[in-house]
DNA sequence: CTGTATGTAGCACAATTGGACTAGTGGTAT
DNA sequence: ATACCACTAGTCCAATTGTGCTACATACAG
């Protein structure tokens, strides 16, 4: 991402401060443009901008409904939402109105760095738990569950014992087992709690 | 606010490193330590810090319910809210809680480094409008915790298991299962993932 | 002084959890 | 066909977790 102009839009005068020490820091961005909202980000010349990071909670007209415009007017620029929390629902929603990818604000600045370069090159860039026909198996976090394990995951996330993961999914309780194993070596968890918090921050179940 | 030291509890990164830009560039503050949670916070010596600044949404258990064990260990240390929303309902909480201040995430740098400089001369520093009349208990969940359940707990949200947890709150494994099994007949839940569900939702009081 | 609440810690016991194996089935790619 | 992968399920075993007791110290209110 050497050398690319990166257009921030968010109202959040210190985590622009962030990401733009981030993108420069880290990620080595030749030029980053601040915005606050999607009215200012229109003041921005559409062939000067390569990449944009909305954040999907704006005064005025917010990040979901400020992409179909932002599209509009930066044809053929990616558009990353940038999101505090990671709500399946609205993951859906900006996958769906064409953004390129979702990144929760609690991410760590090599992964942001890493979601972005991704995207540059064309990649899309979704948490995990969101079916995609076209991007089978990017995941921002790198954590690739079956689809069996994320069901799994799922009912974990909802502090449920084995013995009733197994009846609700069918399935024996050794099967869990199997499945709860493979869970926590993947996510590099020490036990089900930590599974669940690492769930959590990277915004795989919800 | 020159030579001071600051602790900034909050779990998302990019905002850390904003604050943190601010606070040394604009500030001129001495140190600025990170935690992302108020667990992590513990590990700091309460002798070298001048100031807590607290996020309200933390990941575990969250800022508002955070204040309490956070004053019983950083004794006398000024602690500031810190929140992306201006809900009355907090800044009352957060103020009854004896917290020493409220401040946007919105805010303007120069706004967050007068406000701060304004508390650690003594003052308070809370939005407009409101009074510190008292809305009668408005505990988070209504769980009467102890101070030591309280603090098993903060650990029991990391995903620590019973033995880590003895060990850095210097008791006995088998003591930390009699709190534990008070906390979770205290929160409704049946196993220990269902209590981080729980006080991460509702939140713990005393 | 006498309860009561809190914190501590021991013992025993059952349930849950997690790992390390083996092993069969069905689907897919080479 | 062979290989691989996901899913299934079994055994065995060790560690962790959770409950039910007893017991002692301390502090605090009556």
């Amino acid at each position: 991402m050497l050398g690319t102009h990166i257009l921030l839009v968010d109202d959040h005068t210190l985590f622009r401060t962030g990401m733009q020490m981030i993108l420069t820091q880290v990620g080595g961005a030749r030029g980053v443009s601040e915005a606050s909202s999607v009215r200012e980000a229109f003041d921005f010349d559409e062939s000067s901008v390569d990449l944009i990071l909305l954040d999907i909670h704006l005064p005025g007209l917010n990040g979901i409904d400020g992409i179909k415009p932002m599209r509009e007017k930066f044809s053929g620029v990616p558009i990353i939402i940038l999101s505090a929390s990671s709500e399946l629902a609205s993951i859906r929603q900006a996958r769906e109105l064409g953004a390129a990818g979702f990144l929760n604000k609690a991410a760590l600045a090599e992964e942001i760095v890493s979601s972005i370069s991704h995207v540059l090159d064309g990649g899309q860039c979704f948490p995990e738990g969101v079916d995609s026909q076209a991007s089978p198996n990017v995941h921002s976090g790198g954590h690739a569950l079956t689809p069996r394990q994320t069901e799994v995951l799922i009912y974990l996330c909802e502090g449920k014992p084995n013995k009733l993961i197994a009846r609700e999914l069918d399935m024996s309780e050794n099967t869990v087992r199997v499945h709860v194993s493979a869970i926590l070596s993947a996510l590099g968890a020490k036990n089900r709690s930590e599974a669940i918090l690492i769930a959590q921050r990277e915004g795989i179940t919800s």
